[in-house]
Formats: C-alpha cells, sequence, structure tokens
DNA sequence: GGCATAAGGTACAT
DNA sequence: TCTCACCTTATGCC
C-alpha cells in the first residue's frame, strides 16, 4: 500500500503538530483507514459474522477527541475498486482467505491464542460496516461521503474545493495526488506527524522532490512501485529518483532501462504506468457541491480531441452508471452520466460495489437474519412480520453507553458544512 | 556505504 | 459475491 520507502524519505520535513493547529477547521478522515485499525480488537467477531460495536466505539472515540479540540471530521469512505488495482485486489483476497482457513482451523483445534493471529489478516473490512459509520454520522450531522472509487483522490478533490484543511491519513500516495497538507500518526492524544507539500523545497539533495514536476513525480513512484505498478525490481525511492532527474520522459526512462543489462521491467509495466498516470490525475470523484460524478482534474481539451486516448482514460478512472438505460460503463459524457444514482452511493444509501441494492448496516443486516432464525426455529407463528417490520434500532442502541457524554445540539452546530460559504468552479470532463 | 528487500514484532481492546 | 497493515531491524547485493 501507498509508496514503499517515500515517507522515511520525507522525514526531514515531517512536523510534530498537535492537532490543536487545527482549531475550527475542518479535516478529511480516511474512513477505511480507521475501520482498518478498529477492525483489530473485533477480528474474531467481523470473519464469524457475529454482532460487535468495537470498531464503531474505535470511530467514537477519537471522534470525540476531535470534538473536544474543535476539528470538524469529514468522513470518506472508499465506494468501488478500480479496474486498473484489480490483480492487487485478488492478491489480497486470496491471502485473506488463505488466513481465515488457518484462523478456523487453530480455533478448533483449541488453539485459540495463535487463531487470534489469523484472524486479524483475514479481516474483511465492507461497505456494511462503513454503513455502522455512516449512521452514526448522520445521528450526530457529522459530514461524510462514501468515494465513486478510492477515497484517496476523494480527499484531495475535497481539499482542492476548499472543504477541507487537511487530511488525517497514513497513505503516502496522497502526495502524489496532489495533497496539500498530509497528517499522519496521529495518536490519542491528538499528536501527530504533518507533511506538508510546500515543504519539499527544503528536502536535501539526494531527494529533492521540490525539484521534481507532478509529473516527474508520478514517472517516480511508477518506478519505486505504488498501488498501480508493481514497480521495476531493485528501483527503490532513492533510485528512482535519481533516474527521473537524468531523464524527464517516461518514454526515454524505459529505453534506457531496456538498453542496460542491470534493470528490466515486465511486458505489463508500460501499460500499468500508462493507466497510473490516468488513475492519478483523473480518477472520478462525487462532487458534493454540484451533487454531480467530476473528475479529480479536468482533463485538458487537447486529450479529449483524441477518441482512442479517451477510450483508455475512461478505462482507468473508473465505470459510472448510464443515464437513461441504468447500465454501467465508460461514459464519456458527464451529460450522460446518472448523477442521481451516484449521489445516493456518496449518500451511502446505495451499495458502492454492485450500485443497485440498498447498503445495509452490517450490524442491523445481523441482527435482522438473528430474528429470521429465530422466527424460523418455531417461535409465535406470526412473530416474524412483527418483528421484522418494526423499525430496528441498530447504531443507537449499540451507542447507548457512550452517547451519554455526547451533547447532540452542540454536534449538529458544529458539524454543519456550509456549500453556499465555499466558492470555486466545479471541474468536469466536458 | 548506500540501497533494496525480507523478516519479525505490534496493532486493538480490556 | 462485494475493498487497505505498518514499522523497525536484519540481511544481502552492488
Amino acid at each position: 500500500m501507498g509508496i514503499p520507502g517515500l515517507l522515511p524519505q520525507l522525514k526531514r520535513i515531517q512536523k510534530q503538530v498537535s492537532l490543536k493547529k487545527y482549531m475550527y477547521q475542518t479535516l478529511a478522515i480516511d474512513g477505511y483507514a480507521w475501520l482498518h485499525r478498529a477492525s483489530c480488537a473485533c477480528a474474531f467477531e467481523l470473519v464469524m459474522n457475529k454482532p460487535t460495536n468495537k470498531y464503531l466505539q474505535f470511530f467514537i472515540k477519537r471522534l470525540q477527541l476531535l470534538k473536544r479540540l474543535k476539528i470538524k471530521p469529514y468522513i470518506v469512505f472508499d465506494g468501488d475498486s478500480l479496474f486498473v488495482k484489480n490483480h492487487t485486489e485478488t492478491r489480497r483476497r486470496k491471502k485473506r482467505l488463505e488466513n481465515e482457513m488457518i484462523a478456523k482451523k487453530l480455533w478448533s483445534a483449541g488453539n485459540r491464542y495463535n487463531a487470534m493471529e489469523y484472524f486479524q489478516k483475514s479481516v474483511d473490512i465492507t461497505p456494511e460496516m462503513a454503513k455502522c459509520i455512516i449512521d452514526y454520522c448522520k445521528l450526530h450531522s457529522i459530514p461524510y461521503i462514501v468515494a465513486p472509487f478510492e477515497a484517496d483522490p476523494q480527499m484531495v478533490y475535497l481539499e482542492k474545493m476548499g472543504l477541507i484543511q487537511g487530511i488525517i491519513s497514513e497513505d503516502s500516495d496522497l502526495l502524489v495526488f496532489g495533497c496539500k497538507t498530509l497528517i499522519t500518526k496521529l495518536n490519542d492524544q491528538g499528536k501527530a506527524l504533518e507533511i506538508s507539500k510546500d515543504d519539499f523545497s527544503a528536502l536535501p539533495e539526494n531527494f529533492p522532490l521540490g525539484e521534481l514536476s507532478e509529473q516527474q513525480f508520478r514517472n517516480l513512484v511508477c518506478l519505486a512501485g505504488c498501488d498501480y505498478t508493481s514497480g521495476i525490481w531493485k528501483v527503490g525511492v532513492v533510485t528512482a529518483m535519481k533516474i527521473v532527474k537524468r531523464y524527464s520522459e517516461m518514454k526515454d526512462i524505459l529505453i534506457q532501462i531496456e538498453r542496460t543489462e542491470k534493470l528490466c521491467f515486465s511486458k505489463a509495466f508500460k501499460q500499468q504506468v500508462e493507466f497510473a498516470n490516468y488513475a492519478f490525475q483523473y480518477q472520478r470523484v462525487f462532487c458534493p457541491l454540484s451533487n454531480q460524478i467530476t473528475t479529480l482534474n479536468n482533463i485538458p481539451k487537447a486529450v479529449t480531441n483524441s477518441h482512442a486516448e479517451i477510450i483508455k482514460i475512461m478505462k482507468c478512472i473508473g465505470s459510472v452508471v448510464e443515464r437513461g438505460s441504468g447500465v454501467r460503463k465508460d461514459v464519456i459524457n458527464t451529460k450522460n452520466i446518472d448523477h442521481k444514482v451516484h449521489e445516493m452511493i456518496a449518500k451511502g444509501e446505495l451499495h458502492p460495489v454492485d450500485m443497485a441494492s440498498k447498503l445495509i448496516n452490517r450490524e442491523r443486516k445481523l441482527k435482522a437474519r438473528k430474528l429470521f432464525k429465530v422466527s424460523l426455529l418455531g417461535g409465535e407463528s406470526n412473530s416474524f412480520n412483527k418483528k421484522v417490520e418494526q423499525p430496528l434500532v441498530d447504531t443507537q442502541d449499540v451507542l447507548s453507553e457512550r452517547e451519554n457524554s455526547l451533547d447532540n445540539k452542540n454536534a449538529s452546530s458544529i458539524y454543519m458544512t456550509s456549500p453556499a460559504a465555499i466558492s470555486g468552479t466545479v471541474p468536469s470532463i466536458f
């Protein structure tokens, strides 16, 4: 995940800060990163499909910290996975399943201590878990958004639009997407490390990131390896820096590498680099001001004139639902996108992967299933209908313990965003 | 000696 | 059916 070895190179410009610095400001939060950290504490329940409120409590604890510091959170969740990342996703899924099998074997053999380790490695963070957090956010008027695809470009878009003043995440990819202020290593005391893009120029000579253009930076991470490319064997960020400083064009870099015998790259690499460049620049995001799907950066006019290139771009930035047909495809013209469907995905009402079914809170789903089983096992003859039709109090009763300490009135006044107060143009493909 | 890569510990909560 | 691990240290290569 991210760019291996990049953050250590940026140590010189990492500033230790207290989040107090951001008082009265809004910070984006990578929702899946927090979910993932929280999942350690309830790995067994998550894998075995048992109800748990621990991951929600992790969020509540952290949100309370932000509230004490008078910082407005804006939680951003991942949506669907990108076509260009499919190979990494399938690999991860396979690994998770392997770990799950080991965990269950150890568990049934009575080796519960060791089983837990594998349960933690086999946890799958799902949109249904995100929905559990979303229900809490709704209850407390905390702004949130489900990105159409990755949370990273979505958060950078929010920053670009002036809706947030910094991004809390551990992912170094954000810098490649163009994040200005990255806040990492946040602890329970509100201390964190801040990395500002403006400080790149202060980096030492062996890693002069400030001297690179954005394109050169993208080339660097493609060579060293990122979420979209496998990288080149024996090339880390430092070697990649030397290469991009020497040849500014990727095609020259690849020609040189092919000439030397020391380095080599796979057939797929060239295409990975092309895809990565598109995904880093033009990935689809949702604009909460216009309530429409757009792209992180505008696709330049010169590019849109080339039909072949625009087709390729569409493949890399994520397919969307077409207006009228309701079919999911690579829609070129923004006007032909079903923005209403995507608005419902952004609000967590529709499932971000199938883009059709209703997204249901994990805990609510499990509760409904349990009630269903109880009725099947011979409760009262009409108990099923009676129980299922009742509104299920999901997060609310799960939360009851901590709830009292949160002041609802204040929450809603602090957390409301005012889109009218934000000016700026909304980029679109055409 | 600098760099890339592999391996092992820790995370989370109570 | 449906989405993320990270950091430090050790080792080995050029």
